[in-house]
DNA sequence: CGGGGAATTGATTGAAATCAAGATAGGTGG
DNA sequence: CCACCTATCTTGATTTCAATCAATTCCCCG
């Protein structure tokens, strides 16, 4: 068991990998900084979340893990110097899930990113939290945000200026409150379809291009 | 084997997860679509590089792939139907190792978006293109594109003018030349200075910030 | 209750997107 | 084999969205 209070890191960058975290109350998040000392927050990480499961199969950390408030996290230590030959079949498994989850939602802010105007990526982001809280049996539509304006411009790609107007006019225009950092999502409708861009998260409808497929290719000539 | 043509796709998204494929001849890119018709390449991949693996843990593909050039590719057929209860530790050790590099690759396209300028997205893609054909045995400083202005844009977050544009600017600074798609890097130390920023993937310096570290905490109090 | 980091808001700048022509080349059919 | 034709790429003019610079204001914490 790891306690970290506010500020704390759980690892640095370049440490030798000796252990993974499962987090059990806090927020962590990992990232990276620049030679410039620009941060990038490369993700946020909730309770019951894996935090280092991404440098599980290298010799050292590939970010910073930070506690974004006091944080309580289960350890698992890393016998087997990272990751030699064999292990345990449903482990493995579990862990490859695990990963491909953090490979899509990489994605999907890595499409945020490329794609998507400051307001979408806002209301993106807030869609993807209160996701998150609904999963852990919390509401939806009301929390208090662990992360700062600046940390939220980090991981959407936007200044914490931007952040913060993006915040008011959502509120303007009445589809949230704010107060600080206690956010209640009033219209969850008007919301999605402001950030109506179909994450590659999604099962998809297929919906089918004009060109011609590769599956018919397969037969050989 | 499967061969496809220029332009044709070996999977769609949504398809049931049948194989994954590697690479013997050509290009691939990865690639999701927006409502709006929008689209946003995920990932490019070169010959010796695996295909859907991103997929593997999942009944359905989460992209489309498509062909930039003729391409032959070897199929590995997924017998049990996603990735099932078992399956040999060596390959899954070879699996974690693919998706986890997928995952870096990612990451780093993540903060590219998040923090570079135009010019040192194209400089850093470049110099990308360039390792990875070192890595290939392929000359690193002379190559032809396989993807057009459009794609490469696409990829990192800018307008397919705004590529060219910055094409045309690094080839008068003298750094590259342009010829259509064929590009030689003249002084990459020039080139790495300009994309200078730490990406994820390096097995950094450690340089210790000033807080506390997580480690000492890890005492029960 | 006071201090100070965090957040809001305003004014201005700036980098890339958008709109709009042309130029170049590669592929195709005559 | 050549010439067209269409994709792709380049270049220019203008607009726009977010960054930057700059004060205040607001709370949270001590």
């Amino acid at each position: 068991m790891v306690r970290l209070r506010k500020g704390e890191f759980l690892y640095l960058l370049g440490d030798p990998v000796t252990s993974v975290y499962a987090i059990r109350v806090g927020t962590i998040k990992t990232h990276v900084t620049t030679e410039d000392g620009r941060t990038q927050v490369v993700a946020f990480h909730f309770p019951g979340d894996m935090v280092g499961l991404d440098s599980l199969v290298r010799p050292h950390y590939a970010s910073y893990a930070t506690a974004l408030e006091d944080t309580k996290l289960c350890l698992f230590t890393v016998d087997t110097p990272y990751l030699a030959p064999a292990m345990p079949a449903p482990l493995g498994r579990q862990l490859l899930l695990a990963l491909d989850g953090q490979l899509q939602r990489a994605r999907a802010v890595q499409t945020m990113l490329a794609l998507m105007t400051a307001e979408e990526r806002l209301v993106t982001f807030l869609l993807w939290l209160a996701d998150g809280f609904a999963l852990r049996g919390f509401s939806s539509s009301a929390f208090v945000l662990r992360m700062s304006r600046e940390e939220i411009g980090s991981y959407i790609g936007l200044t914490l200026e931007t952040v913060s107007r993006q915040f008011s006019r959502l509120a303007e225009s009445g589809w949230i409150t704010v107060r600080h950092r206690t956010i209640t999502l009033v219209d969850k409708a008007a919301l999605r379809a402001i950030a109506a861009r179909p994450m590659i998260l999604a099962h998809a409808p297929v919906p089918r291009l004009p060109r011609s497929r590769g599956e018919s290719a397969q037969a050989e000539d």
